[in-house]
DNA sequence: CTTGAATTGTAGTAGTCACTACAAACCGTA
DNA sequence: TACGGTTTGTAGTGACTACTACAATTCAAG
């Protein structure tokens, strides 16, 4: 109970260091000196890597979901139309590590790795399918809404990360603002 | 000159080896067992890994920038109508594999790890100035279009990997064909 | 054939990785 | 106080990492 290190604690530390230095960059090692701690303390929480990844994973997908909640309002007629307003949301630096470290946990994911690819799958159909509420209409159409939105907010947010804030703008305004 | 391992060789297992298994497996050692030579060959052409992996993301751009002059035609007025004639030339299975490695690459680019970030960023930076050429009017507004397209590129290509291609095309529409 | 550079083989470096064995310390409960 | 489960410290495991020292080999040019 009035543990030093508890598993909740560790969790938000190894979060914290995913955004900060990669996923790639996690390790029992860094992540205890990081803690003041050592790795056995780590590992006895997290007994395996991709224990320790799964959760980072799903942290940054519940991270993910909270900007998105709050970025998307009530109905919406297109995808444009959501992700025109929800890119003001979705475009700030305050959220910018969240999806610097969902983006290489997309290409950790490609690059055919597990346990990235399914737990990005999931997250991606956990997307689409709760994008699908906002829309009206039969659910095939509703879904494809969906995804031609993810599409485009990826896409910004990509370009976002990659060739700065200033760009991503111009482009959001040529996708968005016909 | 006669020499049983060339460095073009050597580049292009290293190439393949990084498109089937990702970057992050790709190691001096695995790469020689997969040559069949000793990592010291590898090693006398490619001094650091910094410089393989360096070398591996410049022929990923050769290859990249192939599909996209075979995908991009004549000039176009918007940067829907770029994507329009790019996409069924994008969208196949023989060059997911290519872009699964950029898309690995801009991960790890946004994860803050060198010399992917330079990298990639000179590459959407040329892959900018390349597409501009594609319009008419004032440099800035074939800047602007060609940050827009490229956006839609990516976030319909990203789908593509992480939600398959029917999710790609089904949202293709939607962005393409209004 | 001789020389000298380019290339390759053998072996090994120090460091990091995920993970473990084992015992000590802590803890509420009895 | 004694007990039993939870948590932590110490130390170390073998495997792998990028990279190197050094000698042997290959090879083209004089």
């Amino acid at each position: 109970m009035g543990s030093k290190h508890t598993k909740k604690e560790i969790l938000e530390g190894a979060l914290n260091a995913a955004m900060s230095d990669g996923l790639s960059q996690l390790t029992y090692g860094r992540l205890a000196r990081h803690l003041g701690t050592s790795d056995r303390v780590i590992v006895y929480y997290f007994p395996t890597k991709d224990d320790l990844v799964t959760e980072v994973l799903l942290a940054t997908g519940l991270h993910l979901q909270e900007a998105l909640q709050h970025a998307f309002g009530g109905r919406a007629d297109s995808h444009v139309e959501l992700t025109r307003t929800a890119w003001p949301v979705l475009a700030r630096q305050e959220v910018d590590p969240v999806f610097a470290l969902y983006f290489e946990a997309v290409g950790l994911a490609v690059a055919g790795r597990q346990p990235y690819r399914s737990l990005v799958t999931q997250l991606i159909e956990a997307w689409v399918a709760w994008l699908s509420g906002f829309f009206d209409g039969p659910e095939e159409h509703c879904r494809s809404e969906a995804e031609a939105a993810i599409a485009l907010i990826d896409g910004l947010l990509l370009l976002r990360q990659v060739a700065g804030p200033d760009a991503a703008d111009r482009a959001a305004d040529r996708l968005l603002f016909l």
